[in-house]
RNA sequence: GACCCUAUGGUCUAGCGGUUAGGACACCACCCUUUCACGGUGGGAGCCCGGGUUCGAUUCCCGGUAGGGUCGCCA
């Protein structure tokens, strides 16, 4: 039996990082086993579907790399689709859902009430088999043993999820529901809706949810919840699909940084953790940052010029090999490509207008003189280059009887308008000597 | 309130009856150093509590506590 698992989501307006988690195990799943990743859109709820709202589901997706073999292909709910079992819009499939309430009534499963139709639940316990959390007896709470049948029409029509989650699952030929632990006590219901319809339920695997920092329940609106928050804040895919396979699944060996590929080929459902787990921010930039180490200059230089754009910061008049040297000067040093511009921005502007604190600090009159007998030093320079820049600095600093550091703050300064950056003398190579000239000029203006 | 799941340093985790309880992030100190970052060295920090079972429990069982989830004509 080819297996085939599904991520289900609802067009709300925004993928929440634990959805993606789930999606990204449902992928990882299929791609494990080599099995049938099928993405549907719950848009049951008409009052809130928006085309909009899908697209932010659709290129979520596509930006952490997970393809589906099934879905559609854009986010119009009539649009094309891929598969041979659509539609893949729960807002498109209201015959099937139709027939099937029919079919209970006529089992005499279901039954109107008050406008809307119910469904007879059984009154024992569900037994629900658990592929991450074991069998699990589900017992009914109070309320249900004072009524345990439960809607599956509205009274306005329209079905409840419920109901269309069990039939999609079922005429899609789903056989393994991976799924946020918050849907176990309902699969009780989902199980005996299953067996109403003459059809045994697919494999369950609950996995744990994804809570903030502090422990509580990460809703919408809790800053870090959706997945476009790291997208705009300049995170690498592979870095976030890195650190979220880590959340409730461990390679073992003590290992952080894996390679999709190999998460692919060691993930498995049973490994798959019990317990909640927190979102830690912090790992999360430190992962980022080892991808970033890791990466190519040119993929490096795809996402710092994205970052640049987005800072408003344009690289036109640059030719390409001065630019891949801007950027080469900053890959060691940032973790996130948000901090790309306060590294690199200097590299692209005529005049530096520098940060008030540092020029505060550094821009003094005693560094004034110092500055003027550097700036003399390095217009003798025949080769512009980082090796003779720093001999000739700490030259003139032996001869002042200076650390370094002194010298190094005001240019820096200068140069670059800002306390820390890039490696001082390899960016001062870059810049040129005619740049370097005229920005130490400018400084020393203002040193008075 | 009822029902369900869970419980290893601050966080993510390894461990599956006998370990000096391992790793990573974060934190602190020092080293390296032109800033920052990297790297290196060292450090603090953990098995929720109480009963059992056992020669022996972090590990198995029960209870408590705590956290999370569900009980909707939301999904």
């Amino acid at each position: 039996m080819s297996i085939r698992v599904r991520f289900a989501p609802s067009p709300t307006g925004y993928l929440h990082i634990g959805g993606a988690r789930t999606a990204l195990f449902n992928w990882l799943y299929a791609r494990h086993t080599g099995g049938t990743f099928i993405l549907r859109i719950e848009d049951t709820d008409e009052a809130r579907n928006s085309q909009e709202a899908v697209d932010v589901i659709l290129s979520g997706l596509r930006w952490m790399g997970l393809d589906w073999d099934e879905g559609p292909q854009t986010g119009a709910a009539n649009g094309p689709s891929k598969g041979e079992r659509g539609p893949y819009f729960q807002s498109q499939r209201k015959a099937i859902y139709q027939k099937r309430v029919q079919e209970l009534k006529e089992k005499g499963l279901a039954y109107d009430h008050e406008g809307a139709v119910k469904f007879r639940m059984q009154r024992e316990p569900v037994v629900i088999p658990d592929l991450v959390v074991g069998n699990v007896t589900r017992e009914l709470t109070d309320r249900e043993k004072m009524d345990p049948d439960f809607v599956i029409v509205r009274s306005d029509g329209q079905p409840v999820f419920h109901l269309v989650n069990v039939i999609d699952d079922l005429e899609m030929a789903i056989t393994h529901v991976i799924r946020g632990e918050d849907h176990l006590s309902n699969t009780a219901k989902h199980i005996a809706l299953f067996k109403a319809f003459g059809v045994a339920p697919p494999n369950y695997a609950h996995i744990p949810l994804i809570l903030n920092k502090d422990g509580s329940k990460m809703s919408k609106r809790d800053t870090g919840a959706s997945l476009t928050g790291y997208i705009e804040e300049g995170y690498a895919p592979e870095a976030v699909v890195n650190y979220l396979s880590l959340l409730g699944w461990s390679p073992k060996g003590n290992r952080e940084v894996v390679p999709l590929k190999e998460v692919i080929e060691l993930f498995d459902l049973p490994q798959v953790l019990r317990h909640n787990a927190r979102f830690d921010l912090d790992k999360l930039h430190w992962i980022n940052g080892e991808y970033i180490k890791g990466m190519d200059a040119p993929r490096f230089g795809q996402l710092a010029q994205e970052a640049l754009v987005a800072a408003g910061v344009s690289t036109a008049g640059c030719d390409a090999a001065y630019v891949a040297a801007a950027f080469a000067t900053a890959k060691e040093k940032v973790k996130q490509f948000r901090e790309i511009p306060a590294f690199t921005d200097f590299y692209f502007k005529d005049a530096i207008v520098p940060d008030a604190e540092a020029a505060a600090k550094s821009f003094v009159p005693e560094n004034k003189p110092r500055v003027e007998k550097l700036r003399a030093a390095f217009a003798q320079i025949a080769a512009f280059d980082a090796v003779s820049l720093e001999q000739t600095l700490k030259a003139i600093c032996a001869e002042l009887g200076v650390k370094a550091g002194v010298l190094v703050a005001p240019v820096r300064v200068a140069c670059t308008g800002r306390s820390v950056g890039p490696s001082l003398y390899h960016l001062m190579e870059i810049l040129g000597k005619e740049r370097v000239l005229k920005r130490l000029d400018a400084a020393l203006t203002k040193m008075d």
